[in-house]
Order: structure tokens, then sequence, then C-alpha cells
DNA sequence: ACAAATTTTTAGACTAGCCTAAAAATAATT
DNA sequence: AATTATTTTTAGGCTAGTCTAAAAATTTGT
């Protein structure tokens, strides 16, 4: 069965997988309604028709899963998403912390054929600008062995591979701080009073508070 | 006063839009509705938005026109409609008569900025794929001299510049009937009986209905 | 010019998606 | 285990955009 939803429809579905991949249990309707920057009711409501297709799994009460179906559609958009921010940034001279919202409008533009061929034309990459996996066109993901930096413990070193929180002044404070996916990491030291690190980034010495190192995913040498 | 037009108040832009540049006067509510595929009253309804937006002038029985707002933004539509099918032509593959149906949903995605690196990175195209002008940042048309197929009369030469009807139907006639923009056409006779007319197109002979020589746009030589 | 035909507008109703406020269910605390 | 606190759902209402059916205005035809 072919389903045309509605952007709203589509959007609801992506915020369930987010919070699902994070937590691997169904999803409450309070963190929907925070994710979705709207009501727990609305969300409710959205909830009860989602599950009428057969796009969710509803239990009153329980919170909300999502299909076979519904995870395919969410990651449909996912893919969407991240292929237009690559053209965005590789090809408009987009810096990486103006893509997303743009990126928001044009996930939702409905063309097999668009998106597939744009990705061919990009020639199939694998990470958007921030360091996520691109699924491809059968939705399949590349699954990463990574780990928030704030987790590692002392003279651990690993590698950046992407932000936790993709908001533009997120992304302006990492390239103020000169911090770039890619970039080899040391943590030198963890203040227990805190939890700031110093790090070595790259031979640069540095430190960063929890807020920051909890929204950098790294991937640990060996 | 900056807006925020929802997709289908732009639609309704972009439609008064055309059936005001094809007749020159205030645009019926029943035309509106038949380009829009949707009902009289309904029109009715938006226009009288529009109107206090002031986004058209509109008077109870005597049609509907662009203000210069209104038409600005229909003008910026336009632009962006276009823009996208050159990139879809010319980067993704895709062939004349596939591009139109995708290209009115990312005519609605809003972002200054993308439209306009879009726009340096094709090169600043001057027409679309089916010959249409493509307004430039400030919505400034080229103006064409141009006239439909059918009014010429019997000898005259004259070049294929633009088609009116976009419908993948037709432009897949025109595939196959090798029919192309740029090719130079010569009227050797014109059937009273059923206006079809008997042209010369690069050399080859073919004979075409009213029906396709009043949907192909023509500039005539000298 | 005036009746008939057509076009356009109004009135009222529907759906999608959202909201607030109150009720019901679940979780936490003692 | 009972009370309190929190979460979730229900009930009812709002706006955007659409529709049908009926009323009003305009145009057409003789």
């Amino acid at each position: 069965m072919k389903f045309d939803l509605s952007q709203t429809e589509e959007n609801y579905l992506k915020a369930i997988h987010s919070l699902y991949v994070v937590s691997n249990k169904a999803v409450s309707t309070n963190k929907i309604a925070e994710q979705l920057q709207t009501k727990a009711s609305s969300v409710t409501d959205m909830v009860k028709k989602l599950a009428d297709k057969d796009l969710v799994d509803y239990v009153k009460y329980q919170g909300v899963s999502l299909t076979v179906q519904g995870k395919d559609i969410a990651v449909h958009v996912i893919r969407k998403h991240r292929l237009w921010e690559v053209f965005m940034v590789r090809h408009l001279g987009f810096q990486w912390d103006e893509v997303h919202e743009v990126a928001e409008q044009l996930e939702h533009v409905r063309s097999r054929k668009l998106i597939d061929r744009l990705d061919a034309f990009l020639e199939f990459p694998r990470y958007d600008p921030h360091g996520d996996p691109i699924p491809d066109k059968d939705g399949n993901f590349i699954k990463r062995n990574i780990v928030v930096l704030s987790s590692l413990r002392e003279n651990e070193r690993s590698k950046i591979v992407g932000v936790k929180d993709s908001s533009s002044a997120f992304l302006k404070y990492l390239d103020n701080a000169n911090i770039k996916l890619g970039a080899e990491v040391e943590v030198l030291h963890k203040e227990s009073f805190d939890h700031s690190m110093l790090l070595s980034i790259e031979g640069e010495k540095i430190s960063i508070s929890q807020q920051i190192s909890s929204n950098l995913y790294v991937k640990q040498n060996n």
C-alpha cells in the first residue's frame, strides 16, 4: 500500500524515530510534544491517526513505537534531509550550521526519482555534514560504534565523528573553538567538580564543558 | 512588510498571474477555479483573504488582479520553479517532461539564500527546459516577442522557442514527433478546413493539428 | 428591455491540525 | 495501601482550506 503523508505526519514519524533510537523503548506522548514544540493532547490525536494507518504501535498510556512501515518512511525522510544537506554544503557553498532549517523543508518533497538521482549526483555520500550516516535507497544505515565524548576516561584517544545537537548556535561554537569533524582528541583531564574536560585536539589544548562534551560523538581508537 | 504565505496562497497568486498575462485583464473566479482544479466558491474565499493582505485587487463580481506586491511573490515562485527545473534536467538527468510536477513542490521551499545560490550554481540560466524565461533575483523577466505557431501565415518562417502546455503528454508528443526547442520551422500550408498545418521542421515535413500549433511558441525570423 | 442563462457570492458544513481545561490513568511517596 | 503528583487522554473549540446548495449579480438572447 502506498501512502501520501502530510508533512506533519512525516515530522511525527521522524520525531518518534529519533526519540526511539536513543531510549530503545516506546516513546511517551510528552517527549514527542517536547520534540515537536507542541502539546501532548495534539500528539495523542496524531498518534491515533498514525496507528489507524499502521505506521505506529500505540497503546493508551503506554507510549508509541514505529511499525516496520512507519520506520521505513521515517528513515526515508532522514535520507532526504541528509542528502539535501550534502548538496547545499558541497555545491551551494553553505556552512554546516546553515543547512538544517532548509533541509527541514526539502525533506518533504516527494519524488523517489529526484532523491535517488540526487544521491547519484552526489556520488552516494555516506555521511552528512554533521557526521550523521545517510541511509541508502533501501533504508540501510551504516551502524557506527560511537559514544559521546563525555563518556571517555582520562588518557583515552578518539576521533570526532558527529554532533548530537545540530543547532546553528552549537555548530558556530565548534567553528570558533576550531573543533572539526575528523579531529583527533585526547582526554587530558576530567574535572570531577563540573565535569568539564581538558582536551588535546590536533595538538592544541582546550577545555570544554560537559554541555559540549555530551553533544559530540566520537569513535574510539582501536 | 514580510509575509510567510502558505503553499496554497502561493499557488493562487501563481494561477492569477499566469491567467493575467494571457488576457491582460482582471481574472475571473471561474478561470482560477478551473486552473487550480477547485470550486469557484473556494476561490472567492481565498481571494478575499489575499485582498486583505494587499496581494490582489478584488472587486466583487468583477474579477481579480495582482498588486505589485502580489506580482513580486508570484514571479519569485515562478523563478524558483524554473530554476529547479533547470537543475533537474542539467544535473540529475531528468527529461523535460518529467520535471514540472516535482518543481511544483520545490517552488514552495522558502530560502532566499538557497535559490540565489542555486541560480549561481547553474550559472544564471535565462530559460528553463521548456523555453520559459527565468526571472532574475529582482524579478526581472526577459521580455520576448513571441507568438503561437498557429498564428503564422503560409510561407512564414520562425524558430520554436517555448511551449504553452507543459504537460507530460504534450511534451512526449513533441519528443516523438521530433519537434525540439530551437528548431527552424516554415509554414508550408494551412488547412482551412480543420486549421491543421503542414510544416517543414529542419528539413522534415510534418502535419500538425491546431491543438498542437496553438501550444507552441515561436519567434519570427527578422 | 426584460426574461433566461450563466457566473459569482453567501451560508453552512466538513477535515486536518492545533489549542485549553478537565477527567482519567499511571507513577511516586509516605 | 492510600494519598499525592505526574502524565496522558478526552471534550470541546479554533483556523485554514475545501465543499455543496442556494441566493444574488451579471451577461446573453430575443
